[in-house]
DNA sequence: GTCTAATCGAGACGGTACGTCTCGTCTTCAC
DNA sequence: GTGAAGACGAGACGTACCGTCTCGATTAGAC
């Protein structure tokens, strides 16, 4: 283990520092070894830590996962460039960003296809990767409303249901790019797309 | 599909009836068990067929799902419903019903998710689901220039790019709403996002 | 008997229970089943234990084999009966006997067989049932001795050759007739076997 | 040797060249690889054959080994060196020989070992091996009696008993020495042998 | 000079066991 | 009293042979 403590013989528990060291190991592991070849016993070596007290803290490999994976969308932010294009270009280029890095494409897909018969998994990642994301779709409509770019919402529940739209269609967007087209959604991409996205199919042909 | 032998002439010839029941008995415990407890002992033996028999003709689990899956999206057509807008529905809501199929949503999410560490296993998935698709969104396209709802392409380098980007807007959307938002890609949501696709965010706002 | 792990502090120690419990499943197979159908798959089954408790033991069939064939040997004795004929036609009469038990017959002819290309094994054969049992031979010829039927040694080294051929004569030919010409060795068997051995051939004819 | 042929009138005879070439094709594959890793598909490919041919004229493994080793102890012979003790050097040395050989060490054992569970297959020992060499046996009595080193025997039955008794010694010291002692029988451990059993244990020690 | 029937090679078939791997749980011992 | 070390029961993995079954292609004797 990656000695956080040292040298604390009376006994300091590393209890805290578990946590940490087994979610990191997780990552490695994931950009190492990919999900289906990760093994629960090697993660914990890997952290310095006994199976048994990965097992006393997550239920199994996928929800270790959602919680190593969920980690790397923290960082997403919505800078404030001005424009509602400019906006969705940026954040949809973080988003892509963190899309690209290996342990999130190992790991993110796996765990949705295994939600798809376990709800209290689905839940899990909708909880801590999804819904905590769809805050920026908000803010950038926010911004965009306040700037006159967009005109106000007439309608709470339809709006609510536009967001979903527009999370689905992004969100849907750049993951079939990056993990099943395999094409890096780079500068160039990410502005067809949003030109796409604000102005729809007849301007873009 | 799988293995060529077009030169063997001698020895007993593989049984045609058995890829059937292979590929059949797949779909069948994708439903019941999923991919992650699907095991290929147990598709054998649903199969009525000796494990040996199935190794013999895939290389693997993930080769033998996305078979199994592939033939699912063949039937998939582009109705001619007179209209860009209605033209689109239609093929989205075919994709949609697909997707909605346990088999479908079982194995399909978890090939891609392995298909980002198996770049053979990528190319199969883009070669016998992905690209066998794209037809639709240019035939899509070809119909609605000879109708005048969209202009010609002055550039095909452009207009292939073009293509890609659109099936990664329409396949990510349907998958992302179906299996990671786990809402149904019904008539509305499909009226809703061809409105969005077509005219951009701006009006649908 | 098997692996000496005699620094291992640490960790669940292996079951004692267990090594009992293979080693009686395994001539419990070996009596239903003969060696060539025995599997170690079933004994673990039949001793109420994994497969890889099994493994994690004995290097494959044959070692376990031997272990639970060697057992049975442990429990020949030299009785005194007065005059060194007695004496042969007692350890004679009892390592029949002990042949004579389907797990021994089983087993033993197998493991030899198998033993001439295995070095190790033939070492863990002789080690732990030939060698062991040739102090009965020693101790017989010691009391015959002491008693005067036989001459004193007067060379060792012929002393110990001369043990090793009656080795091979008495014990090959109790294998002999009982494996091979599959009669039984029994008290009349014996009784001629004796006085052949004790007067040479000019006498017994 | 196995094959029946009653009323084959009509239809491709059977090769003959194929028999012979699937025995010395076992006895090679019995040389390389011993008893156990020796698989029929693997002789059939050695004997340029396929193996339904290999199926159509043997039972199984264990009955063309028998055949296939059986072959080697025909060109035993009982010498005429002048006297009794000679005689059994003579024909024991021999016997020590063929024995010596891989082919016989790794295949008689196993087939002895699988004897014991299959009636069918200890006949076919006894009657092509076991059987067939007793004429040594026979032979040097006579020619002993003849020569006034042996008395004649008095009851046929006795005499009988006697050949079997002398016959589990000889085959079983010699087995016993060669494969469970792994010790080569020489021609000073043939004659340390010779002398016991002509004289007794007395006067050998 | 066909016919006819058993042979031949090749190799796929339904099975069974292999020995390995990982799972998630359970001891045991040391700190 | 916690945690590392590691054995445990369970069960899937992919491989190797088993003995059987098509296949199309010989082969010889019978007609």
């Amino acid at each position: 283990m990656q000695s956080r403590t040292p040298a604390s013989r009376t006994g300091r528990p590393r209890s805290a520092a578990a946590d940490a060291a087994i979610l990191a190991a997780t990552r490695e592991a994931l950009v190492e070894l990919g999900w289906s070849k990760l093994t629960l016993g090697d993660v914990a070596t890997r952290a310095g830590v006994a199976k048994t007290t990965l097992y006393r803290r997550w239920a199994g490999k996928n929800e270790l996962v959602v919680d190593a994976v969920a980690e790397l969308f923290d960082e997403l932010e919505l800078p404030d460039r001005g424009t509602l294009a400019a906006d969705i270009e940026g954040v949809v280029l973080q988003f892509a960003a963190i899309l690209a890095r290996p342990e999130a494409k190992s790991g993110l897909m796996a765990v949705v296809a295994e939600s798809i018969r376990d709800d209290a998994l689905r839940e899990r990642i909708r909880a801590s990767i999804v819904e905590r994301q769809k805050r920026l779709v908000l803010e950038g409509r926010s911004r965009a409303q306040a700037r006159g770019e967009l005109p106000p919402e007439p309608n709470p529940e339809e709006a609510a249901r536009t967001v979903d739209l527009i999370f689905d269609i992004v969100a849907g967007a750049v993951v079939h790019r990056t993990l099943v087209s395999a094409e890096p959604a780079d500068e160039e991409w990410v502005r067809s797309f949003t030109r796409m996205l604000l102005l729809g199919l007849g301007s873009a042909a």
